[in-house]
DNA sequence: ATTATCTATAGATCTATAGATAATGC
DNA sequence: ATTATCTATAGATCTATAGATAATGC
């Protein structure tokens, strides 16, 4: 049952965006290799001929879910240039994107967990932290760099911390609390 | 090998404090009930006799780290009335607790995976979480109950947000760089 | 006699690999 | 002929339970 380069090409991407959806909704353990292939439409054992490890694929599927965090936040941004910070804020703090950890930030999904993996998963979060601040860092108001990549960082915390407090308590309206609140003090005032 | 009743309720103390550690070090699918009980000093086999389940013991287990915390955060509170949010703001962002999550925040080391965990630990989480804002509320300057509370759970987020952030990269100058924006951000101006 | 703990194990995972299969691409 | 995928399995986990053991406490 080979396929073709062009096919293995794209079924490799499916494994990828399998992955980076299922471990930000079950978490890096949650999820095993044969139940990602499977969601992939394959089987286990073709696994290892399109990544080294779990880990590997772990790494891969972190980079993937920061920059698409990234590329979001980006055309947000270009779409509203003015209240670019806002909007991002909105829509972070969304009960959508409380909802559904899978399509979601990874740092708020899988933070913590990224903090106890392997060089390559630590890394690849490095990275795609680094750029999303830089973005960031780029929509604050403030004047000098330094000053609003401070706020930069202050958001993004926020942000990641107000999501794992939804996320965590089983009441809604706490939960909705939780975001008005968080989402209040980041866009609001500053 | 039985032991008296006293003993037995110490042994049930040393496996919920050494779950309450592993769980926050490792993640609550990081160690198993043998290794827990192992560390306690016992075999696997009793675990059963103290608690129903493991999933019962990660709820007790939530939330006595969580009462911890809010001990703690008391505690600097009484020593220092007049500067308490400072205080618990830099002892929360420093590199003493990025670097030792066993002995930190159950939040910042498990609140995305708790979000994901059944019922019982939902809502020790959630009682826990909301036992917390309310101490921080009443930390908080500002006039109104309401706009308290809103800073303290902006000040929350900030806080679990800043240690997910600083665990996760693997560069320690850009570690103290978050921990240090976000603990200017809030409780400097603010 | 009761019961807290121990040893041993069932049954269900999980990652990774070996070898077979069958379609691509020289 | 090469190789992407498949089937099957090894070896190492993990939770939970059954039955044996031995010390407490009536």
């Amino acid at each position: 049952m080979k396929v073709s380069k062009e096919q293995m090409a794209e079924n490799r991407e499916r494994i990828l965006d399998a992955a980076a959806a299922r471990f930000r909704e079950r978490g890096f353990d949650g999820i095993g290799v044969a139940d990602l292939m499977k969601d992939a439409g394959l089987t286990h054992g073709g696994f290892y001929g399109h990544f080294a490890s779990k880990e590997d694929l772990m790494a891969q599927a972190a980079a993937r879910a920061l920059a698409n965090a990234g590329a979001g936040w980006q055309a947000l941004a270009d779409a509203a240039p003015d209240e670019a910070l806002g909007r991002i804020v909105r829509s972070y703090l969304s009960a959508a994107h409380r909802d559904h950890p899978e399509r979601g930030c990874a740092i708020a999904a899988l933070g913590a967990e990224a903090a106890r993996q392997g060089p390559a998963v630590r890394a690849a979060v490095t990275a795609g932290v680094r750029a999303n601040v830089e973005l960031l860092a780029g929509l604050m108001p403030g004047r000098g760099a330094a000053r609003r990549r401070e706020r930069a960082w202050a958001a993004y915390a926020a942000l990641v911390g107000g999501i794992v407090l939804a996320r965590a308590v089983d009441d809604a309206a706490l939960s909705q609390e939780i975001l008005d609140a968080v989402a209040q003090a980041t866009a609001g005032a500053d």
